[in-house]
DNA sequence: GCCAACGTTGGC
DNA sequence: GCCAACGTTGGC
């Protein structure tokens, strides 16, 4: 089993929704690194967090977990949609989604700002400068050490 | 295949 | 809204 964090704009997509949901499917994804790594290493039951970026206290706000593995994300043969690409064929999708289903929203998030002040989690590629992936792996130790701080 | 220009991300 | 960082694009 595989541990990940997915980031999202609480105002576009946030846990609130996804628990109202139960479950998504993580469209929109147009980056070559974060699609390879949802098509060769993401797995059904992997264990996701939900990070809320670009907002007013940026974190950790939630747990879900993969219910699909890979497939063609949809909004790219869609010409109206903001993800429209008008060079991927039907026949070979150049552009994957994965479905997540709700777990937990925490009482309280897990803040960049601890985070950052935590020695033991310093080394988080969420955490690093400049990252800019949607979605990065966790180790299992990681995954338990924020788990920890969690409830 | 290099690299400048441009666009996007995301914390602050 | 600023700006650092990085990915993508396209001319050569």
């Amino acid at each position: 089993m595989k541990y990940w964090i997915f980031k999202s704009e609480p105002d576009v997509y946030g846990i609130d929704h996804l628990k109202e949901d139960k479950k998504t499917t993580w469209d929109g994804v147009r980056n070559y690194q974060v699609r390879n790594m949802m098509r060769d290493l993401m797995k059904k039951g992997d264990q996701v967090y939900f990070y809320h970026s670009s907002t007013k206290i940026p974190g950790i706000y939630g747990l879900c977990e993969i219910t699909k593995e890979a497939f063609a994300d949809p909004s790219q043969f869609d010409p109206k949609s903001q993800y429209f690409d008008s060079k991927s064929k039907s026949e070979d999708p150049r552009w994957l989604m994965v479905e997540v289903k709700f777990k937990k929203k925490f009482k309280k998030p897990l803040t960049l700002t601890e985070m950052k002040s935590r020695k033991d989690l310093s080394h988080l590629k969420i955490l690093q400068r400049g990252n800019r992936l949607s979605i990065t792996e966790l180790s299992k130790n990681d995954f338990d050490l924020i788990a920890k701080s969690l409830s």
